[in-house]
DNA sequence: CGGTTCCTTGAGAGAACTCAACGTCGGTGG
DNA sequence: CCACCGACGTTGAGTTCTCTCAAGGAACCG
């Protein structure tokens, strides 16, 4: 049971590995910090408390219930939001990905809504609620950026919450990732079927038959994991109803 | 075609009845403002640019497309949110009722993604987005008011997006609606059962069957949209599920 | 009063789910 | 080293919940 040694901070002083350097991650691209100024960054990274690494898949962020004082940005790997109702049924509400914020859904809250697991090993910047604002109030345009994020997230959730056929669903989400891992047509999903079948709302093994079928179809190619979106304009033209959002951020 | 008169202002000189005093807004004990001091609230009120009527239901407040350069809260009545398909298939995204806020949506976009439409004749305060930052960035409690409001909206229409059964949504909206309007057990409804249906993706004729069930169990009495809870707790097992998000703003 | 919209109820159809089975892969331990 | 186990992905067959189609009654408005 090797720890995950994935941080290239690892190697560093426990302070330096505690405080992580805006300037070079690798996930800022995506960031909140994404195109302004040096000077900016560093005054954000300032209310960056640490990092944390979640060495394996499962491994829990927080839980529902915990104390909400902090939001998380994804640094590397992939997190996703669940909720466990009575019954003890997963339901996954959102997937989080390098750039991207954990934990926005309990900034008005005490306690976390939702709890939050490393699909693959992961790292996450923790920010205190608190010391946010205050880097919020000193600039209005790290302000319009988180909500920017914030504005961004609910038009996703409000989108997909509609009323769509499996088809529908499946292409929005293939897309959707696409557009948010951002590198070309070849795909590495992260995540189980299981998992974007409960997120999508739909069956493990309807999520297979939709993939079977557009594979069939010559619109992706699919080896478990990895895909290959062939023919993104079919799909594109499947999920126009979606509305999908445009990602905020894009590879510099 | 009387114009709707219900703004208590309305006599008074133009300039007077475009900047609506906070401080005696009906809508106040669930605003951005509840609970804060006097001091604060007339600075916020500076943001607000003047306040519009919309006279009849169905009268626009603005439509998918349109520039977005301010949010709009609630003063009275009730405003839906909708996007309108390729197909020309409407999907109602959200209500708001006073002291909820209208574009939240479009925070981070140039133009609005969805249409805000008037349910029954209302009011909304217009607070461009600027002037908003500019009174965030003074004062930390304003920011994350409007923090708490967009995690709020957030965690509520992720929860909504769930998979659920008609019986579930239909209690989940119930309750929701009783929280909101925060009254009694008796709710009066604005909107139509195809409006309702439509946002929680189901047939209108599912949404009567499943009220007609309710009734019959006792857990509610009906008169079209005069409607009572009978039997809350009932509807609270059925729900819970869904994981209702409580509303930030109470009746002071 | 017609005309429209909304609410309600009934009967049949369809999309997705459940249940079931099988192959593969990776980790574990005898 | 390899058998075993569990998790994952895939495919097939029957069931179910909700939708669609259809129609009638009530309320509202010009």
């Amino acid at each position: 049971m090797a720890p995950f040694n994935g941080n290239p901070q690892s190697y560093a002083s426990p302070v330096t590995a505690l405080k992580p350097n805006c300037l070079m991650c690798p996930a800022a691209s995506a960031c909140l910090t994404r195109g302004i100024s040096q000077d900016l960054i560093s005054q954000w990274n300032g209310a960056v408390q640490n990092h944390l690494s979640l060495g394996r898949p499962g491994k829990a962020l927080f839980e529902t219930g915990d104390a909400a004082n902090a939001i998380y940005v994804v640094r590397a790997g992939c997190i996703k939001s669940l909720t466990v109702d009575g019954d003890g049924n997963e339901r996954v509400r959102a997937f989080h990905l390098p750039g991207e914020i954990v934990g926005l859904d309990a900034w008005g809250a005490e306690h976390h809504p939702s709890t939050a697991v490393a699909v693959v090993p992961s790292q996450v910047c923790r920010i205190p609620k608190l010391a946010a604002l205050q880097k919020l109030a000193e600039s209005p345009l790290l302000a319009q950026r988180l909500l920017e994020r914030f504005s961004h997230d609910l038009a996703q959730a409000q989108a997909l919450a509609g009323d769509f056929t499996a088809d529908q669903r499946v292409a929005g989400f293939l897309l959707a990732m696409r557009a948010r891992l951002a590198r070309s047509t070849a795909l590495k999903l992260p995540m189980t079927r299981r998992d974007i079948a409960n997120f999508l709302r739909l069956a493990t093994e309807t999520v297979c038959r939709v993939l079977t079928r557009f594979e069939s179809r010559g619109w992706i190619r699919s080896d478990e994991k990895n895909l290959q979106l062939a023919n993104e304009s079919a799909l594109l033209r499947l999920a126009e109803p979606i509305g999908i959002v445009a990602p905020l951020a894009r590879a510099a």
